[in-house]
DNA sequence: CTTGATCGTATTGTTAACAATCATGTCAAC
DNA sequence: GTTGACATGATTGTTAACAATACGATCAAG
């Protein structure tokens, strides 16, 4: 049986997709910043691309505004989320209050083939980087962090994490310097030297570091909500 | 305008309950433990209870399933999760994670009005505990954590916090000694102290201490799946 | 040239009927 | 007396048609 959903034994045996799978993809695109925020994302338009029916896209984009990925707007339909600044700051405070924490747990529970895994995923990074695959470079980047919640163990933290990293895509897209990568894959390499050290607070303090830099490299200035809208509304997409 | 939910401006203007009111109703009588683990949610009798439509009902239950608190079972119905020991675990593993950050903030940012609202709290809860009203008691016990990130200003964490608090009533309900009470509120206490000496690092320890209490109060024990499952199900209720 | 109104179209939201699945109670067989 | 099969009833899951709302274009007025 292939990994059930919440623990849904669904009676999608091989016929259609489960929302989950859905949810799933649509988490990727927006990690992979290939849907950017403020893209409408109408009902027909995901039939068609998923190949399933109205019922199931409906329930899929349900889901995804509960992560706060998508915004419902009623009789306008689905939109990918245009998190404000506010919103950005927070997501940063609930990851410098997690991270941290997985960090130190995944170092804990870490077994000779997770390292061997995160290695090989730090060699991914570099060449995607290297090799100017834009969007792959983004998603592994991410990934390394939902690798560590993995490593953690704690099925909790991964979902909060897959939300939380999602929606820093979307903060980088509106907030990032278009020229600036999202995270220098040094820092990733950094930790990994934590692990093999099995240097729990180690590895927890980099990630704080890391995350910093990132939210630094960021423009989060308060920039009054009322201007703000309608400029961030207009240069949607 | 009432506090708009996601950001959907629904056109429920005064005729019928939103889904968010639904969930929230139904995560109270959860954290009060009025809907014990493993409860079957009916989707007629949820229908009649609230007064909606089937279709309402069932995106309810949708969200809630998302956040663990029910679990779906295809073509069986709704009912209340029942949280394993692992799920336990994790969930204390996350609490630990976030709760003593909230609490730090939480400190930095009270404001006068903040302070007077906690101290009524305790005093509620103090009396709740006294009278025996134990629904009251608990859900005003687990309403303390939430107001702390309510004051941290973090509605990422808030929401987090939401969901965690609402399993770990589950969690108490299954694991917890029937006698003992959820939260000795005097732990409680000892955090306002820390709030009015604004030392948010006192508070975060306090907060730390007061969840390990908690955790090491239930009985999770590496009990064999086996056996428990059959225990678990027919101690339903 | 811009502003405002009206209509047609397209998309979303809801309802209700239908199909499928599972639980319950009865009955026969061992 | 217990176990297995079977039919009935109830509950869930899906589909499709319908209603409602919002968008876009066209057009007239200022």
């Amino acid at each position: 049986m292939p990994a059930a959903p919440h623990e849904i034994s669904q009676n999608v045996s091989a016929d259609e997709i489960a929302e989950e799978d859905i949810v799933e993809r649509i988490f990727e695109a927006v990690v992979e910043q290939r849907l950017p925020p403020g893209t409408k994302l109408s009902e027909s338009a995901l039939c068609e691309a998923f190949g399933v029916g109205r019922m199931r896209i409906r329930r899929s984009l349900l889901l995804l505004s509960s992560r706060e990925v998508v915004e419902l707007h009623a009789n306008r339909g689905a939109y990918v989320a245009s998190p404000s600044a506010k919103q950005a700051r927070e997501v940063f405070e609930a990851r410098l209050a997690l991270e941290p924490t997985i960090a130190r747990l995944a170092v804990e529970r870490a077994g000779a083939a997770d390292l061997v895994n995160l290695a090989a995923h730090l060699k991914m990074e570099h060449e995607a980087h290297h090799d100017d695959r834009r969007h792959e470079a983004i998603r592994l980047s991410g990934q390394f962090h939902i690798m560590l919640a993995q490593i953690a163990s704690n099925a909790v933290m991964l979902r909060m994490m897959k939300e939380l990293v999602t929606r820093t895509s979307l903060i980088i897209g509106i907030f990032g310097a278009p020229s600036v990568a999202n995270c220098r894959d040094d820092d990733h390499e950094r930790i990994l030297f934590a692990f093999k050290a099995r240097d729990g607070q180690a590895a927890a303090d980099l990630m704080t570091e890391h995350l910093r830099e990132i939210e630094s490299s960021l423009d989060l200035g308060n920039k009054n909500s009322g201007a703000v809208d309608l400029v961030s509304l207009f240069a949607r997409k």
